[in-house]
DNA sequence: CTAAAATCCTGGTGGC
DNA sequence: TGCCACCAGGATTTTA
């Protein structure tokens, strides 16, 4: 038997704003621990991070389910639970949406409920999850059919769906402006402020840049910086910012997000941020320079 | 169709 | 030092 250290199961705390990667680093890092545990009880500590079912029916539903597996889709992760005595429905999902500040932890032992705490899962061999989220912005979702969620989507980033053939189509059936539609998830999902800024400064294109002027040159580049940017975003185990400790490291490699007023890493412009919708946006004022 | 605004939240920040 | 208005920010909903 591993000689678990006295708390923390996954001692990584992720970043604010979870992303993609973010959200994938989490996945990765519950898997080993999580499958197989069975639920034992829920403790709901802000009922309204429960969209469905009601927390009675929760609280009644999860206990002796098993943890199957955990996947990541967009933004969302995926519980696959096994509901051992069940005729009727054999799996269960229990889905989390982390918004702007979730975190989950698995804890080992005794656990002193947190002033943020939102749910508690007592698992097998006395371990336990915890869902914490001071904004509460986070929801949970325990449902028979992911796709009730997951169908409103567009398409997953780093899949086979997603061509540069795709995304041209995709931008010339619309006239938007790139950073607000590379932010809409029905559009394409996972994205959130960071990763698109970064993925717009190596393209080259104005935040504001009207999507139906994109030459399919472009496009492919767009295409290309947003796979990359994600995929240094996951293999830099995600960002950490704010005041949060967390355990990523991409914060450390941003191109412009956050860097306002230091030079661009391409060609030394002052890095500007501006506001489009509400989102605090970083660009480098030269090298995406607007176009249409 | 697009877009802007409001909504939900709290910890941090800046002004005085 | 304390008080307080203000703000970020993802997704959804409402309004234009």
């Amino acid at each position: 038997m591993v000689n678990w250290p006295n708390r923390l199961l996954v001692p990584l705390r992720h970043n604010d704003m979870p992303e993609l990667p973010e959200v994938e680093t989490i996945a990765r890092n519950l898997q080993t621990v999580l499958s197989g545990r069975i639920i034992l009880a829920a403790e709901l500590y802000w009922e309204r991070s429960l969209i469905v079912p009601s927390p009675s029916q929760f609280r009644r539903l999860v206990p002796s389910t098993e943890i199957v597996s955990l996947s990541r889709r967009a933004k969302y992760l995926d519980i696959l639970l096994a509901f051992p005595h069940s005729f009727r429905k054999p799996t269960r999902h229990l889905i989390f949406h982390l918004g702007m500040s979730g975190d989950l932890l698995t804890v080992l032992g005794g656990y002193q409920v947190g002033q943020h705490d939102r749910l508690l899962l007592r698992l097998s061999e006395d371990a336990i999850l915890v869902f914490n989220d001071p904004r509460k912005f986070g929801r949970v979702w325990l449902i028979d059919d992911p796709g009730v969620i997951f169908s409103r989507l567009g398409p997953e980033p780093l899949s086979d769906d997603f061509t540069p053939e795709q995304l041209f189509s995709a931008f010339h059936r619309r006239r938007r402006q790139l950073k607000p539609l590379l932010l809409d998830q029905s559009f394409l999902a996972g994205l959130g402020n960071i990763y698109t800024d970064e993925a717009l400064f190596l393209a080259r294109l104005h935040p504001l840049r009207c999507s139906d002027t994109l030459t399919g040159e472009e496009t492919a580049q767009l295409h290309a910086a947003i796979r990359q940017v994600l995929e240094e975003g996951i293999a830099y185990h995600g960002a950490s910012i704010d005041w949060v400790y967390r355990g990523g490291e991409f914060q450390n490699h941003f191109r412009v997000y956050g860097r306002i007023g230091k030079p661009c890493p391409r060609c030394g412009t002052t890095i500007e941020r501006t506001l489009i919708g509400r989102r605090g946006t970083y660009f480098c004022p030269l090298c995406q320079r607007r176009q249409d």
